[in-house]
DNA sequence: TCTGGGGTCCTGAGGCGA
DNA sequence: TCTGTCGCCTCAGGACCC
């Protein structure tokens, strides 16, 4: 481990509920959860004001309900989240190109890489003012955590939150971890937190203590390994700027349990589609087809096939994951499918031959172009206004969806810059009224380039080679 | 009204060729 | 030719992360 507090970690604070409330100034001060609007949704972020009554992440979003009645409910909108962390992620390759994103909210600096800090104090520095340029260019804050590895650069944000920056100083950090749960450590969650307490171990002391033949006893040999060097404040692990993607995949849970055999074996078709449009947006392809069933009762299985070569022909993969499906058997119900292609490679000589066929045949109309379910004959498109969605009305300027439902919809009209504004209701049909793309956090100075936001989620990321 | 979606990594069993 | 071993691959499941 290098000596100096050089590796930072930032932890953009309630991230989505936080661009939300960014963006909707009666939000502001309020519980505020985004998630999954539909019976089986989950929490994604709850605002601070949220997690006072005890909403957190990855809570069944009718739990959240009973505990915070009066919270605004928001599906998330990513493409907006992914354009402010990108703006985010500028900021922080201005300080070291060695950035590891580890999500849209969170990543790992090395500063020293960078020659942006070399010791304490130019760290401190350099945590600063990031949170303060981030604060200017985004009206968000972040939580940054500074040390000499990464494992202790996270736990140093999460003390840090919100809000806030925290240094671990060098020399300190066995006596820091000492006390903390092993809960603390990453890689420890739930199943092996419940392991190491059955076996007498709740701090990271007493795993420590224990010593490396009893972890690796316990754990199994990598986990038990790393978890002991983990304690013992060790951790090598560099920071990686470019990380080669392992696999793609695509997954739904149904509102419903679907019971019906060729209902499922559609779905599951369309899930190929759905994965391979990602799969070749991404200019990759893969051997493996895995095809994942979550059954009635959660429990979930996965089966796998893996190819003489590479594909990203949806005809191959829907053809694999329809075998796959015949092994497994749903009555009963399924509540989750999904599809996905391991195995991956940037190109192959099969590939070639595959779209030069390809080619030819995406000159006749649609196939598998089209991400829409197969078209429903029956009603014309009724128009959906999801909840936390911007709007314009001509009428009255720039809104959002505060909700919708029986043939109306209700809009409050503010924007970021505003002040908290006025709730109208409408006809869901009302032809003044339109979807809008939302407006910057923080007014764009004059001159400054729209560039970012156009460019914003059409990023590709470059393999190796 | 119980439990999302997109990933990564590890383990263990079994097949198979050298 | 038979047998044991080793390493690699495939497959399934589990744990974890955000």
């Amino acid at each position: 481990m290098r000596s100096a507090p050089t590796i930072l970690h930032l932890d953009m604070d309630a991230f989505f509920a936080s661009v939300e409330q960014a963006s909707k100034p009666s939000l502001r001060g309020k519980a505020v959860v985004v998630g999954g609007l539909g019976p089986r949704g989950v929490v994604a972020t709850a605002s601070y004001e949220a997690r006072v009554f005890g909403v957190h992440s990855a809570m069944p979003m009718a739990q959240a309900r009973r505990l915070a009645p009066n919270a605004a409910y928001l599906v998330p909108r990513f493409a907006l989240y992914r354009s402010i962390s990108d703006q985010v992620m500028r900021l922080l390759r201005a300080l070291s190109p060695l950035v590891e994103p580890l999500s849209l909210d969170e990543a790992f600096v090395d500063l020293e890489a960078g020659g942006t800090a070399w010791d304490e104090r130019s760290a401190r520095l350099a945590g600063a003012k990031l949170r303060a340029d981030i604060r200017a260019g985004t009206a968000l804050t972040g939580s940054v955590g500074l040390a000499a590895s990464k494992m202790l650069a996270k736990i140093a944000s999460e003390q840090a939150k919100p809000d806030g920056l925290v240094l671990i100083e060098p020399g300190t950090e066995r006596a820091l971890l000492a006390p903390l749960s092993v809960r603390t450590l990453p890689g420890v969650g739930p199943a092996t937190g419940d392991h190491l307490r059955r076996a007498g171990i709740h701090t990271v002391e007493e795993i420590a203590e224990a010593g490396e033949d009893e972890l690796v006893r316990l754990l199994g040999k990598a986990h038990g390994h790393a978890l002991f060097a983990m304690a013992l404040a060790r951790d090598e692990r560099p920071v990686v700027a470019e990380r080669e993607t392992k696999s793609v995949s695509v997954e739904d849970t149904y509102d419903v349990d679907i019971h019906d055999r060729v209902r499922v074996g559609t779905e599951v078709r369309r899930l190929a589609d759905r994965c391979v449009r990602r799969l070749r947006a991404a200019g990759l392809s893969g051997r493996t087809i895995v095809l994942k069933v979550r059954r009635y009762d959660f429990s979930t299985l996965t089966r796998s096939e893996t190819l003489r070569g590479p594909t990203d022909d949806p005809a191959v993969v829907r053809e694999a994951a329809a075998r796959l499906l015949d092994s497994v058997d749903t009555t009963g119900g399924v509540r989750l499918l999904g599809v996905g292609v391991s195995g991956l490679a940037d190109y192959t000589q099969e590939d070639l031959f595959a779209q030069a066929a390809g080619a030819v045949a995406d000159e006749s109309p649609q196939e598998e172009t089209d991400a829409a379910p197969a078209p429903e004959p029956e009603a014309p498109a009724e128009r959906r206004w999801p909840a936390g969605h911007d709007v314009r009305h001509a009428g009255h300027g720039h809104g959002w969806v505060q909700g919708s439902g029986l043939g109306r919809v209700t809009v409050r009209f503010e924007t970021p810059g505003s002040q908290p504004g006025r709730v109208k209701t409408f006809r869901v049909d009302d032809p003044a009224l339109e979807p809008a793309d939302p407006l910057p956090l923080v007014p764009r100075a004059p001159g400054e380039d729209e560039e970012e936001s156009a460019t914003a989620g059409g990023a590709k990321r470059p393999r190796n080679g």
